[in-house]
DNA sequence: GAATTAATAGAATAAACGTTCTAAATATTT
DNA sequence: AAATATTTAGAACGTTTATTCTATTAATTC
């Protein structure tokens, strides 16, 4: 390969074209490549290969296979990149509102920044308003939880399968009450005093979740709701409630708060169930 | 000198109110820099003693002088600073923890905490790193597209159940691949080349979702993917390829950007149909 | 203007650097 | 299954690195 790439751009797009041919080492350093390539900006070859899980020379190795006359040549182009492109962030939605424009789109900015604008605020807003002892409850009731129901139907069975995910990953019985074949009350029949029911309800609360709760409080199982509202119908029911306010742009709600919440409540759970192994 | 600045701005404010004091050489290297504080960055003390005009010890004196233990020391915050704008947001929340660690927040941070900043990042990452010309092909696709199958598992899968209630929501024919019974292909196969194919795929590609993907192309059925890295087994057939870095929270992975990702298309592509209905 | 203090440049040093070369290991071909 | 080619890790290399220490120079004080 006797004419390097003289641009980042240009190095990534021949280093994801010519993946496939290299060897495993070296299509290991690719993939950190096009991964990580701020760190490359910065680190050394000792810091960046170890990092990497490689061979410090296999970094030398693998500028040369693109041509470059060893690794610091190559890293060149990559603090380059770092120096030119520095604009702010407003720069940058500014610019992708002046690229709409020009290609005869609706003058609107990126939609993907009103999102990321609108989510962020969500997310600083849950942090402030979510008591640490709610958090506390709740994941002590999941500790002692034989098994863990979930439900939530339509824009809340997209946390419920997050939920269902993440407790199955750390190993415990999660039951998602997804009413397949319709049978939301089969489901939810197996529900004892010793399980949990985690229950996710947005307006206008879904009769099949508020049918799910009454048949948990019924039998006494204890109920963490994650709602929009602290006069949600479910809220006096539940024993930790958690009320999240979700970003919305067009009116179209988000769900990264209660995913964010959903994945600290799991974490919180892993903690404590590795903390009571240990003891 | 016992507290030196530990950001870039701060340094600067504390050597231009100083910089009257300073001795003839140390100013020189005061105004350098303050002008150039790029090439402090990247630079060696030899090549930067030089192009500054002063002898190599004198930048370790100047840093001394401001307290810290050598110029590598105080090298570290012009490189931080040339990182954040342009934040590898994986930089970024090792920034952050580690500042955390450093303020001595010895009890656990608020596990809340922890996500919604490493969440905060990662989502202004999405930002900066997808471009708009994507977004509208994306949309393009979607809005052609006589029925949207939708295709992922485990963690996707919960990115998949917002793409399946979000175009519903706004009437579109979406299908949920989700495999229940076990028929992942029977499901599949009544995609055809005038429907599209949205897939979720994360490491350690999922092979149920790599076949309906294998299916689809068979079909000519253009696809969409949202994947965790440029060399993700099914990037090199998709029609648009969205590579989504998430946050990760002791090593549990996060989906917010997925998400607002999902969130950003669908409602992209509402707009789109009100538009054409308008017209 | 001599004495004292501060600032500087230069030489010295040890550690870290990127790189090269070679032997071992792995994969491929025969 | 043997032979060959490729890929790899390891050791050694000479440089370059940031830094320290010490004369030397410049500035300040008396």
């Amino acid at each position: 390969m006797p004419n390097p790439p003289k641009t980042l751009p240009e190095l990534m797009a021949v280093v994801t074209e010519q993946y496939a041919t290299l060897s495993k080492r070296l299509s290991q350093v690719a993939q950190y490549l096009l991964d990580n390539p701020d760190e490359i900006a910065f680190g050394t070859v000792a810091v960046i290969s170890k990092d990497a899980g490689v061979h410090p020379s296999t970094l030398v190795r693998f500028a040369n296979t693109f041509g470059y006359s060893g690794f610091s040549e190559m890293q060149g182009l990559f603090q380059q990149e770092l120096l030119q492109d520095t604009p702010s962030y407003q720069e940058r939605i500014r610019l992708s509102a002046q690229e709409m424009q020009e290609a005869g789109v609706a003058s609107e900015p990126h939609l993907l920044n009103q999102f990321v604008s609108a989510n962020t605020q969500a997310l600083e807003h849950l942090a402030q308003s979510v008591p640490l002892a709610d958090m506390e409850r709740a994941i002590d009731i999941l500790v002692n939880a034989k098994a863990t129901y979930i439900a939530g139907v339509r824009r809340a069975y997209v946390v419920s399968t997050y939920f269902s995910y993440a407790l199955q990953h750390i190993d415990r019985r999660a039951y998602l009450i997804d009413g397949v074949g319709g049978m939301y009350k089969e489901q939810a029949s197996t529900m004892m005093a010793e399980d949990a029911l985690i229950a996710i309800s947005f307006y206008p609360y879904a009769d099949e979740t508020q049918n799910v709760v009454a048949s948990a409080i019924d039998k006494k199982v204890p109920l963490i709701l994650i709602t929009d509202s602290a006069l949600s119908p479910l809220a006096s029911s539940a024993e930790v409630c958690f009320v999240v306010k979700e970003a919305e742009v067009h009116t179209f709600r988000s769900l990264s708060s209660s995913l964010c919440l959903a994945q600290s409540l799991s974490i919180g759970l892993a903690y404590r169930l590795e903390k009571q192994k240990k003891n």
